[in-house]
DNA sequence: TTAAGTGCAAAATCTTTGCAAATGT
DNA sequence: ACATTTGCAAAGATTTTGCACTTAA
């Protein structure tokens, strides 16, 4: 499917460019508020993950966070760092530490997820 | 809150206990079809994970899975090793090897959830 | 005896789908 | 022009809550 550039995913974009967090569903919801649709937003996320320009971390608060991927090529993510949630703030950040994966003989790994849940810098 | 021992329960901890991997409400639900209702499992998957018992464990097909901890201490949970999901098999398990947490200065780790995805040694 | 646990129905959320109208290319 | 995108309403799915009844200790 051709991809179009539309304003609502430039929005949606522009706010994922504003932080280096990530973001959440309702985070982005709220910001769009009266402008865009809930459903739209879901489906502009989706198609952006799809893409392979956004990754999709998955929180232990039960939410998907989606943050920009910076050094993924499509359909082959690279995501192997820490992702971090504050349990004061809540707000969900990439750090650099990469991860060391090693796991047994025979297994093959397609993805990952690595997610820390603390207090972050300022709110330790 | 005090806890009672109740056949739900027992029946719950069993299969927990069957197998190594991670159970997902979806698994428990279908072994006590028509024993148990659906809430029933929800409260006791909840307390069970509340006691430190069980840990929870979030996937990236967005499901929770539930496995006996085994080197937890109450409210101090140690979860420093991969989980893994086989993309073919479905199924959910806890690797050994331990990730070497490193987090930058200032920030303090409360929790972690780590997951793999792929294929695992009977899929690959 | 009495606090904890359970089942059932209903509410609250969250996510997806279908379709007609609008819009980018 | 025409396929993609959007909004709205509605369907689905998952999880939580309230309340009366049951049960473990």
């Amino acid at each position: 499917m051709k991809r179009r550039n539309t304003p609502a995913k430039q929005t949606i974009l522009n706010i994922l460019h504003s932080s280096k967090k990530a973001f959440n569903q309702e985070d982005i919801e709220q910001q769009v508020k009266g402008t865009m649709d809930r459903v739209t937003v879901y489906r502009i996320l989706n198609s952006f993950c799809e893409d392979g320009n956004v990754h999709k971390i998955l929180s232990d608060d039960g939410k998907y966070y989606f943050a920009l991927c910076t050094n993924c090529e499509e359909k082959k993510h690279h995501h192997n760092h820490f992702h971090f949630r504050c349990l004061k703030c809540q707000q969900v950040e990439c750090l650099q530490e990469e991860v060391p994966v090693k796991i047994p003989e025979g297994y093959r790994v397609e993805n990952a997820n690595f997610l820390l849940t603390g207090y972050c810098q300022t709110c330790a």
